[in-house]
DNA sequence: TCGATTCGCTGAATCGTTTCGGCAACCACC
DNA sequence: GGTGGTTGCCGAAACGATTCAGCGAATCGA
């Protein structure tokens, strides 16, 4: 029943008439190793006629290397961006030869400490710890961590490592500027709670965007939301219903977005006729809203890459990557 | 700068002062081996001061175990519920404490067949093979296979292996007999393309459930969109156009669902109040649209789950489990 | 007291690689 | 024919665990 096992090296070489030894070297192309070009041949020959492959279990063991990532993630279901930001790293993480190993933690701690521990037990050559949503997360028992390792969407609670998070800031500031841009001067800001990093940032940026044409954003057209649809929802009924109502409205995510378009709609007013709507996160949703939501774009995907390609260098030291959140332009923006 | 190395079995026995084997075979909890208490609590403590774990290629390597499952999927990121099924596969190994391994093909069969070897290389003690829309899968490959392998959400080319997929079947039925329990008769159809196993599938549940009570459905109300928003939305605009119009719409996926949702809006007519809309895979969209949209939901979670334990299991004969697809009632059905 | 058991532990082999010191053989040169 | 440098390959020692045959010592039965 069971197949043939694996032929290894040692069937390698005895089939080609060498040491494993030589038949090794042939193998991974040694450098400073001189060796006959025929008996060269004769090895490549053996390892082609057996379908012979290294075990990298036993290679690991014995270089000390595993070509492994380890990826662990506090959800990777919960947001369908966390799919992204994986398959970003796995794309990198490929090419270079490496393979992800992966774990979710809900959220719990002692799970990611369990996940982690897994991990170097496996001997991974890197790790890549992500959050789905940028918070802190406490690299404390992290510290004496041997192998390189970098913190995605997230920050550390102390600067230990590389972090690779979207530059919200900028991307506020992007967003603010692309609708004064099209001549909107009274702009809502529907943002997420204060609590998160996120929204603090986007809205330093979208204030700081207004500053710096020398206007002054009507703190009456800023809103907190719950960044859920009925947040969005009320948010925009009170800012329409305002003497001088915006004629433009950010929303610091798109499910609030999708708030904005019913309220919006239940008032008879158009999008983007009557009021633009801006969101961020680009969710798959909002290319299939109507009119299709413009929205500035969380890189979830190139996160993915950073963080495994700074794994690959080995680097350690801390230092902050700020990753653009580009436009996504659509549907839901009039110029004036 | 380099944190002193893992402590490995040897320095637990020398600590201890026992025989590296004393000391694993405690650590293992070895059945037949006999160990006295007081050695045993030497060993355990020893384990305990030096922060001693295992190291698990070693072990591998030495039991043929690495407690470490392939995924290797079509795409990891395309679809948001590649995660969902991932993340189940992924609870289940880890409950069972191996850890996953992952890569994505990006539906190119040369690099399926590459990351198979990578497994294979890296000694993983089963393979989950994913397609992240159901279709055939070209098994001949992986005929020689030396560990467990299943498929998911695909079909094998030949009866090889475990396919775990969703009922689709089922669900049409399903989708059918709720309607028509709600007291719809004249339930129009937009499927998707008939080239898709699931599609017909789907049809012939949907076919059975009016057949069941002696009802014969009328072919004008079936149609075949493109999976996509403006097929419901075209098809939708028609089917209203007949002279006795359906009062209920089944579509084969929410994206057409949401095609539906557009149209209706435009002719003016209300969901559900004139027309009752039912979608197909519950994406997350779904939850989002006005009304919420009720639809027949996609198992990927559970087919994850299946697979790892499918996988726990060792099995490998072939078996065609059909996992459910529970209605998820919303706001967008209305009882006649 | 003398085998026979049982107990508690050890040493060595093994898993499949890589790496490195060193050994023949060959050539070249004085 | 020494001396010295290359060339081409080999053997053995790791890497960090598990497994198993077996060995003294203690215990037991008669």
């Amino acid at each position: 029943m069971s197949s043939p096992s694996r032929p290894t090296l040692a069937d390698v070489a005895s089939l080609a008439g060498v040491a494993r030894s030589t038949a090794s070297m042939v193998i991974n192309g040694v450098e400073h190793a001189r060796v006959a070009e025929d008996t060269r041949a004769r090895v490549l020959a053996a390892v082609d006629q057996l379908g012979y492959r290294p075990n990298a279990a036993a290679r690991g063991l014995r270089t000390q290397r595993t070509h492994l990532f380890g990826f662990v993630g506090d959800e990777i279901a919960a947001s369908a961006y966390a799919g992204e930001t994986i398959t970003g790293a796995q794309d990198v993480a490929w090419a270079a030869d490496h393979l992800l190993l992966i774990a979710n933690t809900g959220r719990d701690p002692d799970v990611q400490r369990a996940a982690i521990d897994a991990m170097l037990d496996r001997q991974v050559d890197g790790l890549i710890i992500a959050a789905m949503s940028a918070r802190e997360v406490d690299v404390e028992p992290l510290r004496l961590l041997s192998v390189p390792c970098v913190l995605l969407n997230c920050f550390g609670t102390q600067p230990l490592f590389p972090e690779i998070v979207p530059d919200d800031e900028r991307g506020g500031f992007d967003a603010a500027t692309l609708l004064l841009d099209a001549g909107h001067t009274r702009i809502a800001f529907i943002n997420g709670s204060a609590d998160k990093h996120a929204a603090n940032a986007r809205e330093r940026g979208f204030l700081a965007a207004h500053a710096q044409r020398g206007l002054t954003h009507d703190p009456v057209l800023r809103a907190h939301g719950n960044w859920w649809p009925d947040g969005g929802y009320e948010h925009t009924q009170r800012l329409l219903a305002l003497p001088d109502p915006p004629t433009a409205i950010f929303c610091a995510n798109d499910r609030m977005a999708v708030g904005a378009y019913e309220a919006l709609k239940e008032l008879g007013l158009d999008v983007p006729g009557d009021v633009s709507v801006l969101g961020y996160d680009d969710m798959e949703l909002a290319q299939h809203l109507r009119p299709a939501l413009s929205t500035m774009a969380l890189p979830h995907y190139e996160m993915g890459q950073w963080a495994c390609r700074r794994l690959l260098l080995g680097a350690r030291e801390h230092v902050r990557e700020l990753l653009p959140c580009p436009p996504k332009l659509r549907d839901s923006i009039r110029t004036l």
